[in-house]
DNA sequence: CACAGGATATACT
DNA sequence: GTATATCCTGTGA
């Protein structure tokens, strides 16, 4: 089982992208397997970084490796993680998980049984995993996350992203295919 | 299918 | 200052 450390980060966003599905995100031993997550760059005009430094952005332009949480419809939490080049705010945002690891918690924190709907949503995840303000800026390969490369390459889909009005026609969305755990089918 | 919920950011007057 | 948009989700028509 390999930690995917800083370094794993140190690539262009677009590059690593697809090489994160299949990973395996934990926050305190609770997590699965990542079936879905979209790139933002930082010349993205749907990105939270494309306008510049702000208080809820902060860790966007921290170091590659860690985590960019932040408020959705001032409700819910997302969770990105943050690429290279340091400064320049690009991040993935984590869309959708298979629930493999610490299920009785999930379903405490959802308050509903359906595995499948556990973790399939960028804000349901959030909710299933606990993560909140508290997590934003915490590096990925220490502790509560543990952040662990796939052991076998995926099939990959391919699709626009979800929820956004600018840079709509982008594919920069992707998923495991076939996986019943994504928050919306893929193209 | 429509829409409320309600924090954060930006674009207006 | 006010208005509108947003990397979303649960509920009820």
């Amino acid at each position: 089982m390999t930690t995917l450390a800083r370094e794993f980060f140190g690539r262009s966003v677009h590059e690593l992208a697809p090489e994160l599905i299949g990973a395996t995100l934990l926050v305190d031993g609770v997590g699965g397997v990542i079936v879905e997550l979209e790139a933002y760059d930082n010349e993205d005009p749907a990105a939270h970084g494309y306008r510049g430094r702000t208080e809820r952005n902060r860790s966007m332009f921290g170091p590659p490796g860690h985590a960019y949480v932040y408020r959705s419809y001032g409700i819910h939490w997302c969770l990105n993680f943050v690429c290279e080049p340091e400064g320049v705010a690009n991040a993935v945002l984590i869309r959708a998980l298979e629930p493999t690891h610490g299920l009785d918690a999930m379903r405490a924190r959802r308050g509903l049984e359906d595995e499948r709907l556990l973790c399939a949503g960028p804000g349901r995840l959030c909710q299933a995993l606990g993560i909140t303000r508290e997590h934003d800026g915490l590096a990925l390969d220490r502790p509560p996350f543990e952040l662990h490369a796939r052991e076998r390459s995926p099939e990959i889909a391919r699709g626009q992203r979800i929820g956004i009005t600018k840079a709509v026609d982008l594919p920069w969305r992707y998923g495991l295919k076939g996986s019943r755990f994504l928050s919306r089918p893929l193209v």
